[in-house]
DNA sequence: CAAATAAGTGTACAATTGACAAGTTTTACT
DNA sequence: AGTAAAACTTGTCAATTGTACACTTATTTG
């Protein structure tokens, strides 16, 4: 059968915002642009969408590429489609945002990319929209992770409450209470404790958790609010 | 500068999934296909995006063509990117959902997309994609009305309590408990309760409410679970 | 062995949620 | 005119959840 007729084409990108959390601080992975124009400026990790795949495996194909990881969390955020957002040539981007953990990543840094990770506060300025899109992706981690149990994808396998309390206090940018932190992620039942403690940030040494996997997958829409609740105006 | 090198351009389309309510039930707004291929059978109403558009300016273009209507609640749900998902040519799809008044809808209805509301329950098979589209707008709606004021989208600007009630118990098909519905409701301070009575449907009459705007507007991502909590396991 | 460091833990009060039923207004009918 | 019917409106109490708040414990180092 024929074609649609008298319609335009345009290219379709996909565009990732990868976070990761070192322990300090919440960072964003950015890489140099390889290509004109705007070459060697900042950017988010992208790609065109190849002829065989959709979008959520051209991101994930971008993502395995850039940091050699697979079997992240990734997620669809958004899609830009300014006309002009591209000055070459219109181009749509469906736009990701992923969570890794970000010492897995060290381990399979390649420099191909001259990717580096950026802590949120020292964004540097961003080709096209891309500043737009990671606004909405720090918007969306936010509003996520205070209903589903988001933020562990950034975390290695075994963490420590203190560990998992201070991502909590990066992404919402306050301090919690450390009884009550404790007390609300312990009821969810998500949390199974290991007999071992990892001493590195005291001399007592926390005690080491693990998700439990089968609740995490299960209970994951029924997460709790971790935020506070504002006080009544 | 040059285009681009080596990448396939595809077509980008808009698809729009329009919920109504008419008082008894949630419905959706489908037209017939006017094209081929699949020509004749119900699908959402979509099209091409432009040359001077973006998707949202493309959306809101497509409702108005066919409701009439302007400045309706309208959101970015998700793009659909499958390779083969329009078997004529490579076509990415931006969905939308939009929530309307379906009594405004009525008086500016026009017959030239053969368009026709559907309860939920009752919606035809669809071309190509369409049916996830509905699924995950569904979901959305559900997910996003638990949190945030938004089904008054899909009412009159005056509404009774006990039709926001009736609302709410479609949308999530179960009911609610008067008394608690009513004080939830209340307590969010973005009621307004007016002179007049509704006497459509009962012998008492219901009150009328408006939406407090001010409210409404500074306080949409403040709202509150209207869903009841779910027993403990 | 004393001091330093960070981890771990409990209680009381306040606010919110959930279960539950009787009274009110109006119309229509006898 | 009085009564029955229909649907709207409203309040209380118990249970749960949220919040504020401070001391003890384990371990290492000097």
């Amino acid at each position: 059968m024929t074609k649609y007729q008298n319609q335009t084409r345009l290219l379709a990108a996909v565009d990732c915002i990868i976070f990761g959390f070192d322990g300090n601080a919440l960072k964003l992975l950015l890489v140099q642009r390889a290509i004109q124009p705007e070459k060697g400026r900042w950017s988010l990790m992208g790609g065109f969408i190849q002829p065989a795949e959709d979008a959520d495996t051209a991101a994930l194909r971008i993502l395995k590429k850039l940091t050699g990881l697979e079997g992240v969390y990734l997620e669809q955020l958004h899609t830009f489609s300014g006309p002009h957002r591209d000055p070459i040539e219109r181009t749509l981007s469906v736009t990701y945002f992923a969570l890794i953990d970000i010492h897995q990543y060290e381990k399979q840094l390649s420099d191909e990319y001259h990717a580096e990770w950026f802590p949120l506060t020292e964004i540097p300025s961003l080709i096209f929209d891309h500043s737009e899109m990671v606004k909405m992706a720090r918007e969306k981690l936010r509003y996520k992770a205070a209903l589903h149990p988001l933020l562990f994808e950034l975390l290695p396998k075994k963490f420590t409450l203190p560990q998992l309390q201070n991502l909590y206090e990066c992404v919402y940018d306050t301090s919690f209470d450390k009884r009550n932190f404790t007390r609300k992620v312990l009821s969810t039942r998500l949390l199974v404790k290991q007999k071992d403690k990892d001493k590195g940030s005291s001399k007592k040494g926390a005690f080491f958790y693990k998700l439990d996997n089968r609740h995490y997958k299960a209970h994951f829409h029924s997460f709790l609010n971790i935020i506070p609740n504002p006080p009544i105006k």
